[in-house]
DNA sequence: TAGTGGTCTAGACCACAAA
DNA sequence: TTGTGGTCTAGACCACTAT
């Protein structure tokens, strides 16, 4: 078994509840037993999920889990695929813009790419559980991204551009600030133009470093927040 | 060498732009022989910067060094100390408040303590480059971050709690949110009361799990980005 | 002192990218 | 095909916690 495998089962015991009573996980030497795994794929396992805050390893005294406590925030890490995250929940979404276009030069600096190469342009809503959560304004380079349709934007656009097209997704950077709404875009979160919005810009690049997306999600200052799980060494 | 060290030298060296000409960091065997180190060794420094955005590794091509384009953005990662940030710039620091009080109901809540623990309160304004970046409203369980003074809450009080102190940080928890401004935080950041604030909440815990700190920053919308850089499996 | 996680060695072979 | 990073083995010993 890979080690990335035995993270992901690892994870679902934890979000089934398993080491609820305990409050930790089994030693090292009992996950190699009960996977008949190596110590070395245990360790590695474990590092993913303590990368990612769900466990806090104690020397000598063991790895002890952490309940995400945190229901109804968003983790940081993926608002990649929000529509994943919210697969269990009552979630609409509204297409507002869905366009190929040509980058102009503005546009062409925002995606690094040459003025001129075609670029899908989507905005949407997103309400979740009744409630205007998000609004996004995405673009695509069509060199890379080649081919989306609506009913995709809709969903789960990240699964569908990873997945179907094969694109190889390898990191994003994201930038986090706050603005005031202006008149268009505080109507399609159904507050007043000057009101906060969280805005999670956030640029995509390809494992090659190539820039294919570029998106901008302004939250809902009422009900939206992220939250970010760190070590610190 | 331990790996921690190495990663502190290599982030050094991408720091002071040597990687910069090619773009990406020596083979591994080479990092072993420059070093005199061995693989193991070189291979979890990296993943240290790898887990910190700064390299991407491409399996058969070579270790890729992400020059830090976020000028004037703060990481997420180093929002514990932001004092030590701003080392190199024109920083001032106005403690608002300063006191030692009992935790009442609510405090003992947010500080996960009993009703009546010790606990240090200190509100203060930070101006770096002669603009009101933000303020600080934080809260010190008395119990394990013994003594603090004024002197040192105007600089790091992360590095005086974790080297002074010996107190043993563990890990954080961070929330980030968008909030109007009420009166008297929006004059201490010469803004208008109800413009947008970027609130970062932090909960800082003991590697054994205790919480000692809380802090709430509320960001100038006008100049505050925060960013984050992250791989994506 | 016993048990647990952390560091490290010295290898082997695999998977992927670029030439 | 070559060079690169990724996965893995089978150990050893160290550092810290709890008792």
């Amino acid at each position: 078994m890979r080690y990335g495998e035995l993270a992901d089962l690892i994870k679902t015991d934890i979000d089934r509840g398993i080491y609820i009573k305990t409050g930790k996980l089994p030693t090292e030497e009992k996950l190699m037993e009960k996977y008949g795994v190596t110590r070395y794929c245990v360790r590695h396992a474990v590092d993913i999920l303590v990368g990612a805050g769900r466990i806090i390893p104690i020397q000598g005294s063991g790895m002890f889990v952490r309940e995400n406590t945190h229901h109804n925030c968003i983790d940081i890490d993926v608002t990649r695929d929000l529509y994943e995250e919210f697969k269990n929940r009552e979630t609409t979404t509204k297409i507002v813009i869905f366009q190929l276009t040509a980058a102009d030069l503005q546009l062409a600096e925002k995606m690094e790419c040459k003025v001129g190469t075609s670029v899908y342009h989507i905005k949407l809503q997103r309400i979740v559980d009744d409630e205007y959560l998000y609004i996004e304004e995405s673009y695509y380079n069509k060199d890379f991204v080649t081919e989306i349709t609506p009913e995709f934007a809709e969903k789960s656009l990240y699964n569908y551009i990873k997945n179907e097209l094969g694109v190889n997704v390898g990191f994003s950077d994201k930038m986090i600030y706050c603005e005031k709404l202006n008149k268009e875009n505080s109507e399609l979160l159904m507050l007043n133009k000057d009101d906060p919005a969280l805005v999670l810009e956030s640029s995509s690049f390809l494992s090659n470093g190539q820039k294919f997306a570029f998106s901008k999600k302004y939250f809902n200052y009422k009900i939206a927040k992220l939250f970010h799980l760190s070590s610190i060494k």
